[in-house]
DNA sequence: TTTTGAGTTGTTCGA
DNA sequence: GTCGAACAACTCAAA
């Protein structure tokens, strides 16, 4: 009988396309998988609710294919390395497998693991399987990181020989273990009271499956991608992204299937650009580990951040009175996401006009969104706020009413997830405090009321982020 | 080696 | 209404 071989699962619940999962499983060797739910108190960026739902479901899917094919997932709560060690130990392993991570503190996690392993002559070995490329590979001509996304990207087309390629594999087979594994259930992952998920279920498939159905939907709306992609009525982005996070598809798959299909288009090359970013984003925190807590340019510690609990209670709940954020923010809520182009006002809305420090944005999506990455959360939220890596010109703030209208010209998004506006006529819709009060009255609104007024006059909040940032410049 | 040009996602102003 | 320029500072690659 052969040993079997421990696949540590983090994110990358799949069973498709798993280079540590076909090494584990080739020439027949049993395989074990185990999920830790990690609650060593020292560790930053513990999954937030929603990713703590979409995980749930996720861990559920591939328990249940795992189940069928006569094994089982075990799972544990505790310190990684404490953990696996005995699990190992317990049912004679020859050796622990895992997908080689980014975030700091699963790499911490990885060298004492291995540590472990090693005092008790067990193997170990990390694989790639998250991203395209292996960051520790991709340097500039001078042998640094890239700092500015346009070089990196086309620096890793031009490599693309190297980019991992998809593997196939026949389903490995599972050791049929007694070892001892917590419930998911007692994990509670999923809300209770309140229920805010609730929506969550008509939108979303979690999990390997779902994730295959929605890449395969969205090559088919690939050539369109270019031209619709900043349109949120529209909604003709590819909404893969968290089922790239937790790994129920690889960043592999995704430009595969792109590749294939719409070879010349357009759309599928902005698509795969979109892939770059997130490779870009895993390349930054693998190289400066500090991103997701300090700004990329020091001198914005000097910063004249406004700590403005109401305001941002405000912009959390929607009710910021800039119908196109407030549309987001609800939609984010209510669905565990929100469309690129509205992330991207909402955000500078938050951390331009309001002034409140970027780290509140961060935390916030961290907790609401079901594709918080905390590589892409970070790196985003730093570009907008001007002091990231490639960010965003000082310069380059995003006036809400003028975005509105560009990109949800009719309010069609705007109704959807602002109902209270329904009535009110196309020309206000992003102004409803401008309307004339009859027209205000004709759409059953009263503001104030009904619906808040801005919380700061664009105009104002645009002069006076530039007068901080000025005044930055000036130290 | 040094210099030069270009760089995800914008807005405003003045011609 | 449309269009180009201006709005920094810095990284990277190519000339």
């Amino acid at each position: 009988m052969k040993s079997p071989v421990i696949v540590w699962l983090r994110q990358e619940l799949r069973l498709k396309d798993h280079p540590a999962l076909a090494a584990a499983g080739a020439n027949g060797r049993p395989v074990i998988l185990c999920f830790i739910r990690n609650t060593a108190t020292d560790r930053p960026w513990l999954p937030g609710a929603a990713s703590c739902w979409w995980l749930h479901h996720s861990l559920r899917e591939i328990s249940q294919k795992v189940q069928n094919a006569g094994g089982k997932i075990v799972l544990r709560s505790g310190n990684p390395a404490e953990e696996i060690t005995s699990i190992a130990i317990e049912s004679g392993a020859s050796a622990v497998y895992w997908t080689n991570a980014i975030e700091p503190s699963d790499r911490k996690d990885e060298l004492l693991l291995r540590a472990e392993l090693e005092k008790n002559a067990i193997g170990s070995e990390g694989f790639e399987g998250n991203l395209l490329f292996d960051p520790a590979e991709i340097k500039s001509q001078s042998g640094t990181p890239f700092r500015v996304f346009t070089p990196f990207w086309k620096n890793c087309l031009k490599a693309q020989a190297s980019m991992r390629a998809v593997q196939q594999s026949s389903m490995p087979v599972f050791s049929q273990t007694a070892l001892e594994s917590e419930s998911l259930d007692s994990w509670n992952l999923l809300p209770e009271r309140p229920n805010w998920g609730k929506q969550f279920d008509s939108v979303w498939q979690p999990g390997e499956d779902g994730g295959q159905a929605a890449l395969s939907n969205f090559v088919h709306r690939a050539p369109d991608y270019e031209q619709d992609r900043n349109y949120p009525a529209k909604d003709n982005t590819s909404r893969l992204s968290p089922y790239l996070h937790f790994g129920n598809i690889s960043a592999a798959q995704a430009f595969a299937a792109t590749n294939q299909q719409n070879l010349t288009s357009e759309g599928a090359l902005s698509f795969q650009r979109e892939l770059g970013w997130r490779e870009f984003c895993a390349h930054l925190l693998f190289h400066f580990p500090q991103m997701p807590e300090k700004s990329f340019r020091p001198e914005f510690s000097k910063f004249p951040w406004i700590e403005d609990d109401n305001a941002l209670a405000d912009w959390q709940k929607g009710c910021t009175g800039f119908p196109i954020v407030d549309a987001g923010m609800r939609q984010l809520w209510q669905t565990g996401w929100m469309h690129n182009r509205v992330r991207m006002v909402a955000a500078s809305v938050l951390v331009k006009h309001l002034l409140v420090h970027w780290k509140h944005g961060q935390q916030w999506f961290w907790d609401t969104l079901v594709d918080a990455d905390l590589a892409s959360n970070s790196a985003g939220w730093q570009w907008v706020a001007g002091c990231g890596a490639d960010a965003a010109p000082y310069f380059r703030v995003f006036n809400p009413v003028l975005q509105g209208q560009k990109f949800d010209p009719d309010g069609d998004y705007i109704k959807q997830w602002v109902p209270e506006l329904m009535d009110l006529p196309k020309k206000y819709l992003h102004t409803p405090w401008l309307a004339p009060a009859e027209v205000l009255k004709d759409a059953n609104l009263e503001i104030g009321k009904d619906y808040p007024a801005p919380l700061i006059q664009p105009d104002a909040g645009r002069k006076r982020a530039l007068d901080a940032l000025a005044q930055l410049k000036k130290l």
